[in-house]
DNA sequence: GCCTTTTTAGGACATTCGCCCTAGATATCT
DNA sequence: AGATATCTAGGGCGAATGTCCTAAAAAGGC
């Protein structure tokens, strides 16, 4: 098999395990095991754990940029994109209610372990930042549009932590449809001005 | 020293270590050395490192209910008592942007690693919540009164997350005001009935 | 001051960890 | 087919892990 290929087949492993059991909880034999390798041909692949972290993580980063960006060539209205994405925690709910939000619980435990790639992981969250802000200035609401795409971040992550702590469906559903309500609330009303 | 007050100098050091670093993070010899113990006597106070977790666990859930039963006996409105839950991210804002939520950070792991305990941590949120669902009911809020308190938990959750993957201070009080408002308008007006 | 109980230190255990080396298999190109 | 570059298997390294044992120290009752 080609090294690229090989190389991909680890990354997409090694991803899967440290977002289901962490990353420290995962070792290079975890990892070999599950792609067919010996534990020693991993080091003509990656030099170290840190590497395929990095690996990891800049895969995670591309694979969201892409969706993202997939998303915004849709037709739809703003408000339709950021419906897209509440309706993540619905897509996810029984990965999530496992293992929690890939990208918040990988924060938290670098940030535990005080790991040089807590910021790169960090970058994940502000991809979906700066997607979100886009769609709330093309709302109309460009000064504030950070801010709320913040606490729509926020509120995903909360949702996440609980769902996964409680295994509850339900909450998730009913935190989604009020997370849907409060967008809809966001939204200046052209339509129907009110004089 | 007496067996008692060792164990209970472990519990304190472990539950620290716990939180700053994670639970696998966290060896046996790590604790010893901040507690000034050798790490052959561990085994007389503690069988295995689960054991140490449980303890940790219901040393958290003891401190959790006195707190929230001192929360109880103070004087002040019900909504003053869950203003008090919702400043404990401010309290807290230097630890959380570090480390995260104590709560949330370890039933994450627990759940990655499918540990036999991440139930008995989940317990810490039904305490919060239980708490909560208290006040809301006070306030004639009865009916809804457990999706509000998950709907609070969520929030901070959520806020500990986002503010420990972009250390963003600001974000936490901004986010803590805007909980504050939600709750002020959850509070039925009796005091200025609309008739 | 002795004797029993409680608590301690230090080391050894098997295993696993991340990391590294090397010889051979496989593929590629001429 | 032969030469060369690419990829792999297997094992071994030292360090660290959780667990366990034993002999000595400390504490406490008589």
């Amino acid at each position: 098999m080609s090294a690229i290929e090989t190389r991909r087949q680890i990354v997409d492993v090694a991803d899967k395990l440290f977002y289901e059991h962490g990353y420290e909880a995962t070792s290079f034999a975890d990892i070999a095991g599950e792609v067919g390798l010996s534990r020693g041909n991993f080091y003509y692949h990656f030099k170290s754990k840190d590497q395929i972290l990095e690996a990891v993580i800049e895969r995670r980063i591309a694979k969201t940029g892409a969706m993202l960006n997939a998303w915004q060539e849709d037709a739809g209205s703003p408000l339709d994109r950021i419906r897209r994405f509440i309706r993540l925690l619905i897509a996810n709910s029984a990965k999530i209610m496992d293992y929690g939000c890939p990208v918040g619980t990988l924060c938290n435990e670098l940030a535990k372990l005080d790991h040089v790639a807590k910021d790169d992981a960090a970058h994940l969250f502000a991809l979906y930042r700066d997607w979100l802000a886009r769609q709330f200035a093309a709302l109309g609401r460009e000064t504030e549009a950070e801010a709320l795409a913040l606490h729509l971040l926020m509120r995903s992550q909360g949702v996440a932590t609980l769902a996964t702590a409680f295994r509850d469906g339900d909450f998730i559903r009913r935190e989604v449809a009020d997370m849907e309500a409060w967008l809809q609330a966001q939204c200046p009303v052209t339509s129907s001005p009110q004089f």
